[in-house]
DNA sequence: GCCGTGTTATTTTTT
DNA sequence: ATAACACGGC
């Protein structure tokens, strides 16, 4: 098969230009991960170079499964040798193989936001710090920007002017003593310490810089200049440097990415080439315009007009509803037709949105209407608390003098060790510098000058020893499935997760972490343990999404990126939703929310829904929301709906609700459906066989609630939409 | 040490 | 409105 068929004059070149520093604008939808695994396929196949010295680095696991995947398909199973991941793992590969030169142990552990805070919260306790006065996670994201400026906490202490600094850089010296103690590196450090030690050491530089003649990076917009400077201190030995991005797609600034890397690179490579890929082969000519008409209002962006050979395709539909209830109604509606009339498949559908929060109202119109659905992200699966919690338990078999996870499990379940023993622990071992098991274990030796408990408390401490001496000793010769199931039985957790009412739910997650241990299971037991956790913390909910057959995806905009759906469908277009609230004051990130709509309108293929709710519920008071301000820049011959769209100040709705009475045309139940009756069978396609437990009647339809397995739950359907069928008994 | 109630912040986006 | 969190009583 030749690599090159089929590639446009400028994919073809982008593929073809393999010496030198390149950089590759690529337009939404115009094959740049084509690009990217034709050229790495090119470079191997054409020029000979060793599949494992070349680095591919992604933003997301996901987008690196998928590379890797169409690698395997491309050039088969030496595509395996490739070094492909995102800037954090390839780091952390990194730091676990020569992590030793800047004194890092091997099994180190990855802290999450979570344990951040965790541990950020501490170090204010230990400062005496009021967390009223300054919140834990203001002061994170000021570690975390410092970390992502290159600075260190000696670097900030010395730059450190104000009060608020002034405070920040205790807490950050303190926080990377601390972390540093429990053997854990945070998001940044994997980067960070990274670029520090390749900084450092330049023998082990070198190393590196010889092995990998060609550096790729994708997404280069949302990098941030550690991920930049690791980039080029990989590539200094050979400068091949590909960096393939998109400035209108840059969305996360928030995140401490640097668009100026960009700029920046240019600056750095002025020999470096320019290829601007802008044949859109994804929408239809009608939506891809669309999209051209919102990002062109932008100030600070340099032009490129995207084309495509493809069809005009449908208008834009912009939907105007009471509230998001209604809204979310409207949408689900609006599903089932292109599902049922117009023969799509409700996998090539996605619903977007600005805020997890807005995934509430949808969740629960698909429940209603008995919609297969998928939701990514939200309440992320890993940090839901009983999986914390096993996860704990794991890394203090990795390391039982990491205080964060053992404060997180000392008690848990119930063993009788409560705050006042707690705190006492953590105090002496604060003022002597030592992990709280330290203290464990001198006080159960009975050492000189440690706290003394009451002998209640003193049985408990040990019964909690030994416990995890008991796991330790097992699990170095059990694999990662045998320790937690060995955890899970001699904590009794099964039992204490299943005896709250969301039991069953909670003991189905910890069997579902189980089930992704199993991956790591013909490993031997520390690497099993250490490659596990790090997965763990690495990957997030979007790299775990399987396509569901047949459910309809709902997702934020910002995890959308990279993807595409026959069918978008974009809710909530309003002001201080769609422009943030948070955003609106500034002109930069007010450019940064019109990106986002960008890359949402662009995910669609062929269809393309805008919808907006007047009212809606926003902490708590009742929010009336003006029309986006982005709807504005979307010429008015590719709307098909609301003629009025133009000017927002006629959509601000008088209070009635006479919007509430327009409703879908009732749906008559079918014969069949209506004989349902409580105790009943029934079967649904997606949430199997269940039992009515309620039918209550309205004037329009029935509403059935159905008792399924003890893993789905109860939901509540209605009888004329749910795809259901009544089961002999 | 545990459980209940009241208070408080919290909601932007995530590797 | 919701959920985590703190405090106080048992």
């Amino acid at each position: 098969m030749n690599i090159l068929e089929g590639l446009n004059k400028e994919q073809l070149k982008a593929v073809e230009t393999v010496d030198g520093p390149l950089l590759i604008v690529a337009g939404p939808g115009t094959g740049k991960t084509r690009v990217i695994t034709h050229r790495i396929a090119y470079l191997v196949n054409q020029f000979g170079v060793k599949p494992h010295r070349i680095a591919a680095m992604t933003f997301t696991n996901k987008a690196a499964r998928e590379m890797r995947e169409r690698l395997q398909a491309l050039m088969g199973p030496i595509s395996n040798n490739l070094t492909i991941g995102t800037f954090h793992s390839v780091c952390a590969n990194i730091l676990r193989r020569d992590g030793h030169h800047i004194g890092l142990d091997r099994g180190f552990l990855i802290y999450d936001s979570d344990d951040q805070l965790k541990l950020i919260k501490g170090c204010m306790e230990e400062h005496e710090i009021d967390p009223r006065k300054f919140a834990p996670r203001a002061i994170q994201s000021h570690i975390s920007a410092a970390k992502s400026s290159l600075i260190d906490a000696e670097g900030y202490a010395i730059h450190a002017q104000s009060y608020l600094e002034e405070v920040i850089s205790r807490i950050y010296k303190r926080y990377q003593e601390l972390i540093r103690r429990n053997k854990a590196l945070d998001f940044d450090d994997l980067l960070l310490s990274t670029y520090q030690m390749f900084n450092t050491n330049e023998a082990l530089l070198k190393k590196y810089q010889t092995r990998y003649i060609h550096i790729l990076v994708d997404e280069f917009q949302d990098t941030n200049i550690p991920q930049y400077r690791i980039a080029q201190q990989l590539a200094d030995q050979y400068k091949n440097i590909c960096v393939v991005g998109d400035p209108d797609q840059s969305i996360y600034s928030w995140r401490n990415a640097d668009i100026r890397n960009i700029l920046n690179f240019k600056k750095d490579y002025p020999e470096a080439q320019i290829i601007t890929l802008e044949e859109n082969y994804r929408s239809t000519e009608t939506i891809l315009s669309a999209a051209q008409s919102v990002i062109s209002k932008n100030q600070e962006r340099v032009d490129k007009e995207l084309w495509t050979t493809n069809t005009k395709g449908s208008l834009i539909k912009i939907t105007e509803e009471h509230d998001e209830e209604e809204e979310a109604q409207s949408v689900i509606r609006e599903v089932e037709r292109l599902v049922d009339t117009d023969g799509y498949n409700r996998s090539e559908i996605a619903i977007m949105y600005r805020v997890n929060a807005q995934s509430r109202a949808l969740e629960e119109a698909c429940l209603r209407y008995g919609v297969p659905y998928q939701i990514i992200g939200g309440v992320k699966f890993y940090q839901r608390r009983e999986v914390k919690d096993i996860i704990a338990y794991l890394r203090l078999l990795m390391n039982p003098h990491e205080d964060v996870s053992l404060t997180r499990i000392i008690n848990i379940p119930n063993r009788g060790i409560g705050q006042r023993t707690l705190d006492e622990l953590i105090q002496y071992g604060r003022t002597n510098e030592i992990s709280i098991f330290s203290v464990i274990q001198g006080i159960i030796k009975q050492d000189n000058n440690m706290p003394s408990l009451p002998a209640r408390s003193i049985r408990a401490i040990t019964d909690f020893l030994n416990l995890i001496r008991l796991l330790s000793k097992e699990s170095q010769e059990l694999d990662i499935v045998e320790t937690i199931d060995k955890i899970l039985e001699h904590t009794g957790y099964q039992h204490f997760a299943q005896k709250d009412e969301r039991g069953e739910e909670r003991w189905e997650n910890i069997l579902e972490f189980r089930g992704l241990a199993q991956e790591f299971k013909n490993m031997g037991p520390e690497e099993g343990l250490i490659t596990f956790l790090e997965s763990v913390s690495l990957s997030t909910d979007l790299d775990t999404m399987e396509d569901e057959a047949g459910s309809l995806t709902l997702i934020t905009l910002h995890q959308a990126k990279g993807l595409e759906f026959s069918a978008v469908f974009i809710v909530g277009i309003e002001d201080g939703l769609l422009p943030h609230l948070r955003s609106m004051n500034d002109p930069g990130q007010l450019e940064e929310e019109r990106r986002l709509f960008y890359v949402g309108i662009t995910r669609a293929k062929s269809r393309l829904y805008l919808y907006r709710a007047f009212h809606r519920r926003i902490m708590g008071g009742n929010g009336q929301n003006d029309a986006s301000r982005f709807l504005d820049d979307i010429p008015r011959n590719l709307i098909a709906g609301l003629p009025v769209i133009s000017t927002r100040q006629r959509l601000i709705t008088p209070k009635n609700d006479s919007l509430k009475t327009i409703k879908q045309p009732i749906r008559l139940v079918s014969d069949s459906k209506s004989k349902i009756r409580i105790g009943d069978k029934i079967s649904h396609p997606k949430f199997g066989v269940g039992i009515i437990v309620n039918r209550v009647a309205t004037d329009q339809d029935i509403e059935l609630t159905v008792a399924f397995d003890k893993n789905k739950g109860i939901k509540r359907l209605l009888a004329s939409y749910a795809p259901i069928e009544k089961l002999e008994s």
